[in-house]
DNA sequence: GCTTGCGATCAAACCGGTTTAACTGTGGAT
DNA sequence: ATCCACAGTTAAACCGGTTTGATCGCAAGC
């Protein structure tokens, strides 16, 4: 394997002046230069990143730690947006994106600690828990970081946020204007920050139309809870004219249920999703959806990354607001109701 | 922060000794060992792992390199699925996966370059082209790699395969047994290895039959091409009574399209997908299609890999053959053709 | 003519671990 | 009593870069 030492013997300098050469940190002549980068490219020379991340301290990686049931990851549309959108960014600077998958709490803390102490040099988290633990390790751990959706208030570390109550306020507006009133809920897990606020914001949009927002049934994203959220909703004794869901997956299986027991839709009962899948315009009827660019939160969260590590202050980044995108699921107004 | 010196230092024993009692590589006496452990638990201590990294030459990194745009990859459902199913494997061994998304070809070469001077240990290569310069170049680095589904045969790295001939073999059988003649294929990418094998596995199939397999038309894995393809196939003059698609996400989009210009699936035309994602059960009617268990497939491809890493002979690794679904999208025979 | 200043380069220290060759003390064999 | 084997430990070299304080040659300033 050749080395620094190699090219600085093949050059004729130091070790000292090929490093200078490629970090630009003192003049160098351009003869010398010269000579530098032939003898490196004549021995095909890289530097090692092991070698030059002991010395610099930094090791050119952002770590993401998913503590998820693989399973779940894997349906998950979320992730593969995600983490292309935070890899775009990172690639600009030829920085990797390290990824672990944990399944316990001990896992989860464990990979945060080796995390820190030398394979990352931030972090990016996401899907934030009511009573998450995880920013103040980080903060003990002194290990930057950027949080991905909402957070509470006094944040330790900077945010990138997009505004998801203005979205489930139009969703509900739109259902209104078109005539519902019996609107339900299909939310997702109440553990996580970003379903406890959707479903918050449901609340207090229904609210504001004086209408009861009552009916609310919590899912966990999955098409299968997203069946059996619907069923349970369409057996009630009063049943909703329209369904709001947490996301695209539980919509599709919660539109498909509904049909398979002849409730049409959106004759019978409007439907409308979260998320904008690719799926959602080719459906039979199409779904009534909020467009969430999800690509953007990973570029953005690998940006305000990046900042915090050059050193500029840390702070919050705000991406466009999902946008309601109207289709078939939700055309019309509701059938006259017995 | 604290090193092992500082360790050391308390324990009152020289740092090769803290070294020892981590790796076990000789042994040690009982009270030292455990003064070392206290006096780590005490401070904190967790190796660094660049240091670790440079002296073992190892950086328990597997690194996987895309090649697509990030667009594409969000929508593919294999990505997700396939990362959790490896990362199951590396997580036992505190291992990590380095993720980077190239665009163009020189940054793909520069990143395995990277990747083999010390970010990674080995990589996975995934969506093999038909003529693919990436195995020789891997070889030419010296970095082990895994390649996953089909490759060339003479193959200069270990394989995980997976029969997809047998399983598109049944697709067709299932549907020449319920009466149709007029089978057509929507392809994925003729450029992939994969869409390539899959693709001469129908027209094999179909010559089994002493069918035509002149109906194929090359889509690229999107509901948009799906959608595209289909609206040729059904404009035909001799339209076709079942289409195979290569995955389900085109297959959902063109059974939506059939739909919306009236043509009843099944009863007018069969449909089926490959994949079996999520969705594909929840929908009117639900999709008939090909069960592959790609996190079976991420999580041999990381076993393989470690195996390789640890000395032994590389071997080909094989996953259980994909799985014929029967569902709604092709009960029931055709309906007479005119 | 002698300092001063500066651009260019070097040697050595350093990052924080692992590994090796050598050393010590103990008990068993001769 | 002497030698040997061996478990347990250490000091020092090493991994391959970066960074710093010192050095050197040379032109400008007085």
């Amino acid at each position: 394997m050749v080395t620094i030492e190699d090219v600085a013997r093949a050059a004729g300098v130091s070790k000292g002046t090929v490093s200078l050469v490629y970090s630009g940190k003192r003049p160098i002549s351009p003869a010398t230069r010269a000579r530098v980068l032939d003898a490196a490219a004549e021995l095909d020379w890289v530097p090692s990143s092991r070698a030059r991340a002991l010395a610099t301290r930094r090791s050119q990686t952002i770590g993401l730690v998913l503590a998820r049931d693989p399973e779940i990851i894997a349906t998950d549309s979320f992730f593969a947006r995600f983490v292309a959108g935070a890899e775009s960014v990172l690639a600009t600077r030829s920085m990797g994106l390290l990824l672990q998958v944990v399944s316990t709490p001990e896992q989860e803390r464990d990979a945060y600690r080796s995390l820190a102490r030398g394979r990352a040099d931030a972090v990016i988290l996401t899907d934030l828990l009511v009573d998450d633990p995880r920013p103040a390790l980080l903060a003990d751990l002194r290990l930057p970081a950027v949080v991905v959706g909402a957070s509470p208030d006094p944040a330790p570390h900077p945010r990138v946020l997009s505004d998801d109550r203005a979205a489930v306020r139009d969703v509900v507006d739109h259902l209104v204007g078109l005539g519902h009133e019996r609107i339900a809920h299909v939310s997702g897990p109440a553990g996580y920050v970003h379903g406890h606020d959707r479903r918050a914001a449901f609340v207090d949009a229904m609210a504001a139309h004086g209408l009861d927002p009552a009916l609310v049934v919590e899912g966990d994203f999955s098409a299968q809870s997203g069946r059996e959220a619907t069923a349970r909703l369409l057996d009630a004794d009063d049943r909703p004219s329209a369904i709001v869901y947490a996301n695209d997956v539980m919509a599709i299986a919660g539109l498909n249920h509904a049909q398979s027991r002849g409730v049409r839709v959106p004759d019978d009962l409007a439907i409308t999703g979260f998320d904008d899948i690719e799926l959602a315009a080719h459906l039979t009827p199409s779904l009534t959806t909020v467009q969430t660019d999800v690509v953007s939160w990973g570029r953005r969260a690998a940006e305000v990354l990046l900042r915090h590590l050059d050193g500029a202050v840390p702070e919050d980044a705000w991406i466009a607001p999902s946008r309601l995108v109207v289709r078939e699921s939700t055309a019309g107004a509701p059938a006259a109701r017995t």
